[in-house]
DNA sequence: ATTATAAAACGTAACGTAACGTAACGCAAC
DNA sequence: GTTGCGTTACGTTACGTTACGTTTTATAAT
């Protein structure tokens, strides 16, 4: 975190803050289509090689933009299992809902899988959330209150996966009942029961 | 079904034939960023105005080549749900498993969801196997081998969003201890049990 | 039956626009 | 003085559209 002391002038704190905010505007008001790096550089009063100084392409910069105005869902108060994971789920989902989460989708999808940054965006806005729950379950675990004899990994992906899935697909709708019937169904799959 | 005996010239079939296939083949060989409709036509011999008369632009066209080519996995052979399931998750994670089912995700976080083009995709391609799905689920809850008590739906959105989930986050691998698993999961929170 | 007309789709060529990505240059910060 | 940021300017690619002449077909007129 201590900052390496480079060479030479250093980058503007200013023009980057107005870049990525020309750019989260753009993609909240535009949608990810119409965010370029011309558009950026004209919203922000910044010239182009400025901005790919920073940053490759669009992408990059619109998961820059979308990583610093994101607090991150990790919340999940409570007492139970249940409630605990209902509430990080309904966040999630409320979170997801708006455009912003099919801006969040479609810069995904268009990112270079490979990409340090596109690493970085993925645990920090996509897989924090799948981060905390596993937590809950663990801990969960922990007391008694489940048997984990399934494969964690896998129950995850069941729980956050479905949220992506309507954002993407959009079949179903995204909405609190579907929060709380995912968790429904997932602490079925894991309840501790006499029989066996 | 009968030819609508239209005056004028009918469309070649033949070149909308050459440019599905191109498209087809760019998708494959260069990804869905070099998808462009002035690849396609050159690459088929059409010119670009026989393109832009059939599909409005490249994600549609993308999604009619994938369409075009697609078997559709609905199969699911087998006597008990759970191997008809677990066939039917193998065989539909591997055909996502390629580089194909990146194409397919990409294209559908690209596309106008309002689009009709994008909506005969989603069902032709994405739902169609959680259809099969559904109608395994509901037989074998008609034998009596499991318990429908949950959202249907939403059992349905764990099952097959996890596919997504991995194949756009690319946080773990899609391989068939996945599909089993998933299946476990599944089964596990729909068992018929006696202690209830 | 033959011929003419209308309609539809084709390919080619060209257009203005948008966005790309980079080279070159000055200047600011070390 | 050197390093590297920021800007201006440029060439390139692809877009989506238009205009044009040609080809193919169905229908109407002779």
């Amino acid at each position: 975190m201590s900052p390496p002391k480079r060479r030479g002038r250093p980058p503007n704190q200013l023009a980057q803050a107005r870049i990525l905010k020309a750019a989260h505007d753009i993609l909240t008001e535009d949608g990810f289509g119409r965010l370029t790096v011309e558009a950026v550089a004209a919203r922000s009063g910044v010239g182009k090689p400025t901005i790919y100084r920073q940053w490759a392409n669009a992408s990059e910069l619109a998961m820059a933009a979308l990583m610093s105005r994101d607090p991150g869902i990790i919340a999940g108060g409570g007492t139970s299992l249940r409630s605990a994971l209902t509430g990080q789920m309904r966040s999630l989902i409320q979170a997801f809902a708006t455009t912003r989460g099919r801006q969040i989708a479609m810069t995904l999808a268009a990112a270079d899988p490979e990409s340090e940054f596109t690493k970085a965006f993925r645990n920090q806005v996509i897989l924090s959330s799948r981060e905390a729950g596993r937590a809950l379950l663990l801990e969960a675990a922990a007391r008694g209150e489940i048997m984990l004899q399934q494969d964690l990994e896998v129950l995850l992906d069941m729980i956050y996966g479905p949220v992506f899935y309507r954002l993407l697909v959009g079949h179903r709708p995204l909405d609190t009942g579907f929060a709380d019937s995912i968790v429904a169904i997932a602490l079925e799959a894991v309840a501790a029961r006499a029989d066996r």
